[in-house]
DNA sequence: GGATGATCTTGATTTGAGTCAAGAAAACAA
DNA sequence: TTGTTTTCTTGACTCAAATCAAGATCATCC
């Protein structure tokens, strides 16, 4: 796959120059890992950061009791672990992909000297203001809505409001992903079939219009 | 009081060099507001971020339903408001005194001036790290810590390990702070008396050390 | 002071989702 | 194909915390 096309299509490099898009292809490297690879884990040290370019990456943190904790669903175009830029080092997160997956990485020392461009820098700094507000917003949705709300925030998020969509993770995941139980998701299923909203076959997911109102 | 005091201890620019702290302190405007009030809400534009020096804020989102959620509580030394620099200008959150405060305003034009020095930009940037890291831990904390351990979070992030306390806040707030109603607090406040672990009284909270153990 | 309104407490009840346990279905391997 | 393992479903039960409803306490202001 070519970088450019992938930095073209990444929202995280919407608005880049030429120029640094250019710079910045010199520093990728490719990295190809297939599905249930777990990339790094909490409390490592890294020296990378990653832009993805094909598949999907959980993030999640584990509690002391085990307990696994679903931060963020990485998808195509988006970056991760760039938390270890400067001086915690060490990752807060776990990532495991969720998929094959085709992804960049860029190493920090060369990340740094990519800061030294003002156009870059920019995008950097505003790609990290819009995931505190991702942040900001899956704290809400965490505290203040029920589990089929955080599925259906999940879904857009992930896929838009699509009418058919092709589940490339299992039920298991899906239900971390909304901070839920597989037993719970599965009775948010059975009656959402019901209900005639959505209906989740042979890995096809279909969804009803009526699904995304409210 | 001096600017230079409160920049001094300020962790957000523990590190940052004199030049650059003094090019900041150019451009801080000073801002007093007494409790209880607005300095902005959700969805509103905002031109300005703002560095407290004294006092408490409380940043928050209001549901639909009308149910706030807390992100956070902005205690002296810290930085908010800042995702406001970029294309997004409006704030995502709702930011309300808590106590009487002091802050410094930072227009946003001469924050984006502030970025061309390098050890400024380095310690903005790694600032908006550690939000990130602080909001990652904050949703594993909601989803998977009870009351009682998220008020032990609380207090020991704002407060430290401290033996006595005297609560510039209400208990509805701190309900508000720790994502609990105020009866489940009241309760839980009767619960740590009977077991001699915290009592609140008359403004001031005094903890046994075994309160901090667990 | 007394009146008013907020904050706080207490009790009774509800509820959304988790836990535990046992099967069913699907995926995978030999 | 058969056996094995994992995922998924279903039912019964539990539980932490929310909700609802009174009171109680405290603060504020004429």
């Amino acid at each position: 796959m070519d970088i450019y096309r992938v930095l073209d299509q990444a929202r995280f490099f919407e608005g880049i120059s030429r120029t640094s898009k250019e710079a910045l292809a010199k520093f990728c490297l490719p990295y190809e890992r297939p599905k249930q690879i777990t990339l790094f884990r909490e409390g490592e040290s890294g020296e990378a950061m990653y832009l993805l370019a094909r598949g999907r990456v959980s993030l999640y943190k584990l509690s002391p009791e085990g307990q696994e904790t679903v931060i963020k669903v990485i998808k195509a175009g988006e970056v991760f672990a760039e938390v270890i830029l400067f001086e915690k080092r060490f990752y807060p997160v776990t990532a495991v992909t969720l998929t094959d997956i085709l992804a960049f990485r860029i190493l920090r020392r060369d990340l740094l000297h990519l800061l030294r461009q003002e156009d870059f820098r920019n995008d950097f700094i505003s790609m990290l203001l819009s995931k505190q507000r991702y942040l900001t917003e899956k704290i809400q949705q965490l505290t203040s809505q029920d589990v089929e709300q955080r599925l259906r925030s999940f879904l857009r998020e992930q896929y838009g409001e699509r009418g058919q969509i092709s589940a490339e993770i299992n039920k298991k995941q899906l239900a971390a992903a909304i901070g839920a139980t597989p037993e719970t998701l599965s009775r948010l299923l059975q009656d959402l079939g019901r209900r005639k909203c959505l209906i989740w076959k042979h890995g096809i997911i279909t969804i009803a219009p009526s699904f995304w109102r409210t």
